[in-house]
RNA sequence: CGGGGCGUAGCGCAGCCCGGCAGCGCGCCUGCUUUGGGAGCAGGAAGUCCCCGGUUCAAAUCCGGGCGCCCCGACCA
C-alpha cells in the first residue's frame, strides 16, 4: 500500500480527549475515529489488524471443532424477558421499537439468541455436542465508555457457545476452549494471564478471565508469589493475619470512647491492633437493609457480598437509612441488634474478645464474642484481598497485585439458559434433559486496543508481527533522486512478490516526518532506501521497530526480502 | 446516576474575568528551494465561536435553559 494513497492521516498533536497511551496512539496514528462516546469508525489500518486477529481466532475456533454462525444484532425483547436478563442488564441494554411498535433490543451478547437457535435444531443426544461461534457486533449502553477501544458501546467480539449432554461434556468443551484461547493469545503475540473470575450476572460455576497486564487496566488482579493461584480481586481468596486473641471469652465490659467513630481512631485510642476490633458496614440489597460485620482490619468485597446475597442490586446505605434502621453509626455492632439481617464475614466468627460498638454513641464494648454476645444470619467469606495478604492455596505464598485489561472470558453456564428456554434434548433412554452450556468470549477491538496499550514506546506503537497491519514499512527518502526512487519502487515490488505486506511511504515528505510516522504506526520492520543506504551500492537499511536506532543493518536490495523474512521470524 | 472539567478553522489552543474587526501554532492549497529524525521563503483558502432563548446600541465574552465530549467514582456477560 502506498502511503500517498492511504486513507487516514497521522496527527502531530495528541488529541485532547485521550488519556491513556493506547487511546492517544490509536487516534494519533489515524487508526480509529470517534463518532460518539464509545462509538468508533475503524480506518483501514485498524481494520487490517482486526481482520488478522479475527483470522487467528477463526482458525483456532475451527481447529477446536467450533462452527461459525452469524446471529442477529437486533432481537425481540421477549428473548430477554424469557431469560430474565432484560432486568439484569437494565439500562445497559439498548431498546428500540420497530415500525409496528414491537419492542426490540440490540444484542449486548448472544446467549438468548444461541439458546433459541440450538433448541430449534437439537433434538437428541446424537446431535450433541456442538459449539457455535460468531464474530459479531455487540451493543451495550455502557454508563461510562472510556480509554479508546477498551470500553466502548459498540464493539466486535467473538463469542462461542458450547452445548453438551451433561456436566462432564461441558468440562471437556470448556477445556478445549481454554486451550484454544491460549493458542489465540500466543499467536497474537500477547502476554496474557488467566485469572479466576467472578461470573457476575452470567451465573454459572467456573469462570476464567484472560488479562493483558497494563497499568491502565480496569481490573485489579492478584497472583501468588509461591504457586499458580491467580484471581480477579473481585473473587480473590486471601489469608490474612490470624485473630490476635483466641483465648477464653472474658467478661463483657462497656467503655467510653469519646468521638471515636473509625476503626483507626479506636485502635489508636485503646492501643490495640485493628484486627482486635469488629467493624460494622451497612448496605441496601434489593431494598433490604443489611448489617455487615467484619474484622476491623479487613474491608468488605462488595462483589463477594452481592454474590452471597444472591445477586441483585447492592449499594452502601445512606446515613439516613442507617439512622432509620436505629443504628448508631460509629458505635455500631451486631450485639443486641434485632430485626435487621446480619451478615458476617468469617473473620468475625474467629478469634475472641473483640472491641466492638456498644450501639450507644461514644461507647464501645470490650470482650465481644461470637455466639455468646451476638449471632449472625449468614456467615460468609466477604473479605477483600489486600496487599500483604497471603495465599490460601499454598503455605507461604504472598499475594501480588497488578492491573490488567480483560480480553477474554470463559464461563461454564450449566443449564441456566437451557432451562429458561426449554432447550432440551432426548437422552438415550428417552428422557428430556436440558443441555449444558458454556460460553466463551474474546473482544476483537478491545484486544487491538489492549495490544497497543501494552506494547508501545514514547515514539509510537510496537505491533506484534502477527497482528500488525503490515509487515514492513518501506521508507524512501530523497524523492528527487531518480536512482533512489527507482530502487525503492523495485524493492516495494520485490517485498510484495516475496509474500510480505508492505506499507510504502512514497510521499514527498522530509526524512523526519517519514521516520516519525514509521515509529508512530509501529510496523514490525522498517526498510529504508536513501542516499545513505545506497552509498556503497544498491542497498537498503532494515531495522526492527522493537530494536534501537543502531540495530539497523544494511543489505543489498536483492537480498532484502529474504533478510526481512528472517528478521520477522 | 453523583463529583469535576471542557466545547472557538481539520488538529492543538488563546481570546471570555473587564462586551466593541475572530486570532495563534500545526495541518491544508499554489509556487520556488530543501530531504537520515516532525525544513525555508512567498502567496492563499478555511469559522453555525456547540444549540436555543434573554440582557444590551453591540454578545465568542454577561444571564437562563438544553446538548455533546472527557476525567474520577458508582456500574461493567
Amino acid at each position: 500500500m502506498r502511503m500517498s494513497q492511504m486513507f487516514g492521516k497521522t496527527l502531530r498533536d495528541d488529541p485532547s480527549d485521550a488519556d491513556t497511551a493506547g487511546h492517544r496512539l490509536l487516534i494519533r496514528a489515524g487508526l480509529v475515529a470517534q463518532v460518539a462516546a464509545g462509538v468508533y469508525s475503524y480506518l483501514p489500518m485498524a481494520l487490517r489488524s482486526m481482520r488478522k486477529i479475527e483470522n487467528i481466532i477463526r482458525e483456532e475456533m475451527n481447529a477446536a471443532g467450533a462452527q461459525e454462525v452469524l446471529m442477529p444484532v437486533i432481537q425481540p425483547v421477549e428473548l430477554w424477558q424469557q431469560s430474565g436478563r432484560e432486568e439484569a442488564f437494565g439500562s445497559t441494554l439498548f431498546h428500540l421499537h420497530d415500525r409496528r411498535e414491537r419492542p426490540m433490543v440490540l444484542g449486548p451478547t448472544h446467549e438468548e439468541a444461541v439458546t433459541d437457535l440450538a433448541r430449534r435444531h437439537v433434538r437428541s443426544y446424537r446431535d450433541l455436542p456442538i459449539n457455535l461461534y460468531q464474530i459479531q457486533t455487540k451493543l451495550r449502553d455502557e454508563a461510562r465508555p472510556r480509554a479508546g477501544l477498551i470500553r466502548v458501546r459498540e464493539f466486535h467480539m467473538k463469542d462461542a457457545y458450547s452445548f453438551d449432554v451433561d456436566q462432564a461434556g461441558l468440562d471437556v468443551a470448556y477445556d478445549k476452549m481454554v486451550q484454544a484461547y491460549w493458542n489465540i493469545f500466543r499467536r497474537c503475540g500477547l502476554d496474557v494471564v488467566a485469572v479466576e473470575a467472578d461470573s457476575g450476572a452470567m451465573g454459572g460455576s467456573d469462570s476464567q478471565e484472560y488479562m493483558l497486564l497494563a497499568d491502565t487496566g480496569e481490573d485489579e488482579l492478584v497472583n501468588c508469589t509461591g504457586c499458580s493461584y491467580a484471581a480477579n480481586v473481585e473473587r480473590a481468596l486471601s489469608r490474612y493475619t490470624p485473630a490476635p486473641d483466641t483465648g477464653e471469652a472474658l467478661d463483657l465490659e462497656t467503655i467510653d470512647t469519646p468521638n471515636m467513630t473509625t476503626i483507626a481512631e479506636l485502635a489508636e485510642f485503646l492501643n490495640i491492633e485493628e484486627s482486635q476490633t469488629l467493624k460494622a458496614v451497612f448496605y441496601v440489597h434489593n431494598d433490604e437493609f443489611i448489617f455487615v460485620a467484619i474484622r476491623g482490619d479487613l474491608d468488605v468485597n462488595e462483589v463477594k457480598l452481592a454474590n452471597a446475597l444472591g445477586g441483585g442490586e447492592l449499594r452502601l446505605a445512606t446515613d439516613q437509612e442507617v439512622a432509620a434502621a436505629g443504628i448508631v453509626a460509629g458505635s455500631a455492632s451486631p450485639v443486641g441488634i434485632e430485626n435487621v439481617r446480619k451478615v458476617g464475614d468469617i473473620s468475625a466468627t474467629q478469634g475472641a474478645n473483640y472491641v466492638a460498638g456498644a450501639n450507644v454513641a461514644h461507647k464501645h464494648l470490650r470482650n465481644v464474642n461470637y455466639k455468646r454476645d451476638f449471632d449472625l444470619d449468614d456467615v460468609v467469606d466477604i473479605a477483600k484481598a489486600e496487599e500483604g495478604h497471603g495465599c490460601t492455596r499454598c503455605d507461604d505464598g504472598m499475594l501480588n497485585f497488578s492491573r490488567g485489561i480483560e480480553v477474554g472470558h470463559v464461563f461454564k453456564l450449566g443449564t441456566k439458559f437451557s432451562e429458561a428456554f426449554a432447550a432440551n434434548y432426548v437422552t438415550q433412554d428417552g428422557n428430556e434433559k436440558p443441555m449444558f452450556m458454556g460460553c466463551y468470549g474474546i473482544g476483537v477491538g478491545r484486544l487491538l486496543g489492549a495490544a497497543i496499550e501494552s506494547s508501545h514506546d514514547d515514539d509510537g506503537i510496537i505491533f506484534p508481527v502477527s497482528i500488525a497491519p503490515y509487515d514492513i514499512h518501506l521508507v524512501s527518502l530523497n524523492p528527487g533522486d531518480e536512482d533512489i526512487s527507482s530502487a525503492a519502487e523495485e524493492l516495494y515490488e520485490q517485498l510484495m512478490s516475496a509474500g510480505l505486506e508492505v506499507l510504502y511511504d512514497d510521499r514527498d515528505e522530509s526524512a523526519g516526518i517519514k521516520f516519525s510516522d514509521a515509529d508512530l504506526l509501529g510496523m514490525p520492520l522498517r526498510a529504508t532506501v536513501s542516499r545513505r543506504s545506497m552509498r556503497d551500492g544498491r542497498n537498503a537499511e532494515l531495522k526492527l521497530r522493537s530494536g534501537d536506532r543502531d540495530s539497523a543493518i544494511i543489505v543489498p536490495i536483492e537480498n532484502a526480502a529474504q533478510e526481512a523474512h528472517r528478521l520477522l521470524q
